[in-house]
RNA sequence: UGGGGAGUCGCCAAGUUGGUCAAGGCACCGGAUUUUGAUUCCGGCAUCCGAAGGUUCGAAUCCUUCUUCCCCAG
């Protein structure tokens, strides 16, 4: 048994854990390794990293493997939270976890693994990985509620043929259980949300600290009517109702004072700084049934076919839609959806599958 | 200044033959969902109806005065 190396990033989850376990079963010598890649906050966001630390060692201590502790702050920062930056700035609406997936857990942290001599490397990731006719396949998970292949389209051949996902094949809930079963203090452990590394927290407020107010108006995008002020584009998204501040509104002969219904946010215009809202969730300027994705990737390393049909998620947590590219090139992509998309954002990214299989996608334009 | 209309939660807005009538929506706050940002879902949100008196068993709904705003006259 010429048991090979598996570095497996930690993050003191039941999912990293329970990954790190499997592999430990299954015959691997396992390092576990602790990335540390924020460090821009104080006291609070230093606690939770904290206990965060302590769970994993008391994991790697309970599972019986070595932990080790580095930092990619520095790479986080010019690689991931620079661009992060750049797009708010630019008014876009950036997705940072895939950037941090493709640029530091697979790639900083990979150079790092294999460095130590690692033969591969794995994450608590819901997605899978499988070898077919030469080619490395980026899979949705089994639990398909939990799938996070959408994070993981800007993964390339390189990266795949160094990763196991041992999650793949498991749910959530079994996950839990088999760290319960394990005596994994973390089993009960509450799912981490917010962006990667930096945590949940009051977004305009942490956005505020890099990108300054900039007041300007919200007029409504129909007839162009004033209906308030906003503290800068970059604090708003497309189709983003929370914030606007927009109550009822006085229309001149309507009964009732008009429509009563809530304001979305449809565009904005960057140059006269300027938001346009419009109101109702089904307001037609909401949807779209076509977008240009740029800075492809493509997991195969070859782009997909034209007029055939796939489906694609223009955002995380979508139910796969149903569409065709109508046209590609190393420029960009064109898609066209079966059904109108609602609020597609420039700036998320569109990952397109053919069946389980993640073929990679853009960022919208 | 004369005539008319109106002042109900931050914003719209129901409710004026007086009797659980202080609806609803938006906004806001809290929670759920969520490894982005959103969306969505659930919960909370006027002991008080411009102010002060009065009538009445009882008024936001009737009366009086005051006050504010709007429109037309000027």
């Amino acid at each position: 048994m010429s048991s090979k190396t598996v570095v497996v990033g930690l993050s003191g989850g039941v999912d990293s854990s329970v990954a790190a376990l499997l592999l430990k079963r299954q015959g691997w010598k396992v390092i576990g390794l602790f990335m540390k890649n924020w460090e821009d906050d104080d006291s609070e966001e230093y606690c939770s990293s904290r206990q965060d630390l302590i769970d994993v060692m008391s994991v790697a201590d309970r599972i019986g493997i070595d932990v080790e502790v580095v930092n990619f702050s520095v790479e986080y920062r010019e690689r991931v939270f620079a661009e992060f930056l750049r797009e708010y700035q630019a008014g876009r609406t950036p997705n940072p976890d895939i950037l941090c997936n493709s640029e530091i857990k697979f790639r900083a942290f990979l150079d790092h693994a294999l460095a130590l001599g690692a033969d591969r490397i794995a994450t608590g990731h819901y997605a899978g990985v499988r070898e077919f006719d030469g080619r490395f396949q980026l899979l949705k998970a089994e639990d398909g509620s939990k799938d996070q292949s959408y994070f993981l389209y800007r993964l390339n051949q390189g990266q795949l043929s160094k990763t196991l996902f041992p999650l793949a094949a498991l749910y959530k809930r079994e996950v839990r259980r088999i760290a319960e079963a394990e005596g994994l203090h973390v089993a009960a452990k509450k799912d981490s949300t917010g962006i990667c590394f930096i945590g949940e927290r009051p977004f305009k407020e942490f956005l505020m600290r890099y990108l300054p107010p900039q007041k300007g108006e919200i007029r409504r995008l129909d007839d162009g009517k004033v209906l308030g002020e906003h503290d800068g584009l970059m604090y708003h998204t497309l189709g983003q109702r929370k914030g606007l501040l927009i109550g009822g509104v006085k229309e001149k002969g309507q009964p009732g004072g008009g429509d009563h219904d809530a304001w979305f946010v449809a565009g904005k215009d960057m140059e006269k700084n300027v938001l346009y809202v419009v109101q109702g969730h089904e307001h037609p300027a909401l949807y779209r049934d076509v977008l240009v994705a740029e800075q492809l990737s493509w997991v195969s390393g070859q782009a997909p076919h034209t007029h055939w049909v796939y489906t694609a998620k223009p955002r995380y947590r979508t139910a796969d839609q149903p569409c065709e590219v109508e046209r590609v090139d190393g420029e960009g992509a064109e898609i066209r959806f079966a059904e109108p998309q609602w609020a597609l954002t420039p700036g998320q990214s569109v990952v397109l599958y053919e069946s389980r299989v993640c073929l990679g996608g853009g960022v919208i334009r």
